[in-house]
RNA sequence: GCGCCCGUAGCUCAGUGGAUUAGAGCAUCUGUCUUCGGAACAGAGGGUCGGCGGUUCGAAUCCGUCCGGGCGUACCA
């Protein structure tokens, strides 16, 4: 909790109580800092009630505050049309930089659902943004003393399936496994690559004569899940490629340095779960038959009609999600169950939500549905394979990593490429496109992943070349290294609001502006040979370390030099 | 058609539990500098916050409406 915030809270509240015998809640704002530390626009808001102007309240309040307020405050006073703003004294500025972020999930066991490639296809930018994302609210929660399992869900069945497998067969001549391993690829990342051809191959086919046939494809591969089958020529090739993938996944995940998934929940497992939900579903008439299908009439509801089995008899994308849903609370009994998406099943999703209430309501509110938006070329247009402007998920890393290598020799290569695709990516609030460029997006200074890296490394810089001891908590401060604790002390609070919202890029904006603050310092004052040494190298290791945590949870690295 | 989302400087975006002068970065222009690490710092120009109407002492923020864009709307995921 930020203490000082809800202990002044606390007292102007009560301040109002005994002025004017009205009960407030005072929600305590971060004024420019010209103004003060806090601000309040509580005199505002009573004006109407009390029968008096604002700015009378507002000096009315600032008499009585000035008195119950002594010890934290060293300046209250008036200002605009009412608002009452709060200085504290130096003393309650520095003894707030030991407030820690609040543990508002103390003890929950929290499902984070994000990144959900699926096996036989390509990683793209999404998939890229979607895992840097989910990497990042997960770090939020844990942070917040929840125990979060990271999970991972993707098609290994369904008709993209067979679309590759359509390929495959085509690309080798007949059903047979050693041609594919013939196949001569040796890193993940370029068997992806094949896979993602023979996909290609599979959907331009579709579109034309091979659809009869890529459809029975799709049956196959779910018989070979049903029965079990490792041993037929086709099944083999299935789970010698469906193994590429998976390795494909891990070597994409250790590449971008997120934290490793607890479990991969592939479709062919959700499926049956699925398929025994809706035919229970049925039964119990929360689903029914329609047009050969089974439906969930969501128009009952102020949403629409979805399918969950369809007329072949196989699940739809609905019925394994319902699966995963019931297999998520099995293997963990979630407190909370957060699903990270992009914007475009924000209805589906609604409409899988409500079946869940009908048979398990608890589950239905546990469940929070946050989505992103898609990953734009520039110009804003959207990345289509048919136009062949996609953007391979690893190419944005490697294409930033030239932008890297231009500065000069880098120590640190990595942690600045990731610092700066990540930063780039958590920067914007979370449920709107990104437009990427390739060319501009990454970018290494201004506000980027760099300029917080780079302020970080200089911070330490200065810490090797003098030790820093504990902070005096009755110093005096001179205005610079006043303004820098100031910035300080907000951490905790901003923390805390990117955790109600699950939002990162509270956290990118706040790191920003704290470095930005840490820049001024360094440019106007001395730390090393200075008489103020003691005091100045205490501040620079609390920046330093603040600047490290709040990197840590956008999943960003803070070398120590660059 | 219906539902949901979006429209803030040339570009990319913060700000939307109403409030002190609408903020950043990039780009443009001008400075700082014999660097405790210049991936830096200081400054300038640039905005009828899509339009109109309403609520309010006060609206980028709330409500209505119109315009423009995106997504979804039964057997894809």
């Amino acid at each position: 909790m930020s203490a000082m915030k809800d202990v002044l809270e606390q007292k102007v509240a009560e301040a109002c109580q005994e002025l004017f015998g009205i009960e407030v809640s005072i929600e305590l704002t971060r004024p420019e800092e010209q103004f003060g530390d806090f601000a309040t626009n509580v005199a505002l808001q009573l004006s109407k009630q009390v029968g008096k102007n604002p700015r009378e309240i507002g000096e009315e309040l600032v008499v009585k505050l000035r008195e119950t307020l002594a010890s934290e405050v060293s300046d209250v006073s008036v200002a605009g049309p009412g608002f009452i703003n709060l200085k504290l004294s130096d003393v309650a500025l520095i003894g707030s930089l030991k407030a820690q972020p609040a543990k508002s999930l103390d003890g929950k066991v929290v499902v984070a659902e994000y990144s959900n490639p699926n096996a036989f296809k390509a990683m793209h930018a999404g998939h890229l943004y979607t895992s840097v994302v989910g990497d990042s609210i997960a770090n939020l929660m844990e942070q917040a003393g929840a125990t979060v399992h990271r999970v991972n869900f993707g098609g290994d069945v369904g008709l993209h399936v067979g679309k590759t497998m359509w390929g495959i067969i085509k690309s080798l001549g007949n059903e047979d496994i050693d041609a594919l391993l013939a196949v001569d690829l040796d890193s993940p990342e370029e068997r992806a690559q094949w896979l993602s051809d023979r996909y290609v191959e599979g959907n331009n086919a579709y579109e034309g004569e091979a659809k009869e046939e890529i459809v029975e494809y799709n049956k196959q591969v779910y018989a070979i899940h049903s029965e079990d089958d490792h041993d037929s020529p086709f099944a083999q090739i299935y789970w010698t490629c469906r193994q590429w993938s998976y390795d494909y996944f891990q070597y994409f995940y250790e590449t971008i340095n997120v934290k490793p998934f607890d479990k991969y929940y592939p479709e062919s497992s959700t499926s049956p779960i699925g398929m025994a939900k809706v035919k229970e579903l049925l039964e119990q008439g929360v689903l029914e038959n329609s047009d050969g299908a089974v439906v969930f009439k969501g128009e009952n509801y102020g949403l629409h009609t979805r399918v969950f089995q369809t007329r072949e008899g196989l699940p739809t994308y609905e019925a394994k999600d319902l699966g995963l849903i019931v297999a998520k609370n099995d293997d963990y009994h979630f407190d909370k169950s957060v699903v990270i998406t992009g914007n475009d099943i924000i209805e589906y999703m609604k409409v899988v939500l409500k079946v869940v209430e009908q048979f398990a309501p608890e589950l239905a509110t546990a469940t929070k549905h946050l989505t992103h938006g898609l990953v734009k070329m520039e110009g804003g247009e959207k990345m289509s394979s048919r136009k062949g402007n996609t953007l391979g998920a690893l190419d944005v890393i490697n294409s930033a990593a030239e932008a890297v290598k231009q500065i000069g020799d880098q120590t640190e290569q990595e942690d600045i490429t990731l610092g700066a695709v990540k930063y780039a990516f958590l920067k914007q609030r979370t449920g709107g496109d990104i437009i990427y460029d390739p060319k501009e997006s990454v970018s290494l200074e201004g506000n980027s992943g760099p300029y917080l890296q780079y302020s970080h490394a200089r911070a330490r810089s200065i810490l090797r070349k003098g030790e820093a001891g504990e902070l005096n908590e009755d110093a005096s401060l001179e205005a610079g290294e006043r303004s820098l604790v100031r910035k300080i002390t907000e951490y905790t609070e901003v923390v805390d609001q990117a955790v109600d919202d699950l939002m990162p890029h509270h956290v990118c904006a706040y790191l920003y502006e704290l470095a930005q603050v840490f820049n001024r310092f360094y440019e106007g004052n001395r730390v090393i040979d200075d008489p103020r040494q003691s005091l100045r190298l205490a501040l620079v290791k609390t920046y330093a370390d603040t600047l490290q945590n709040g990197l840590k949870l956008l999943g960003i690295a803070a070398p120590e030099q660059m």
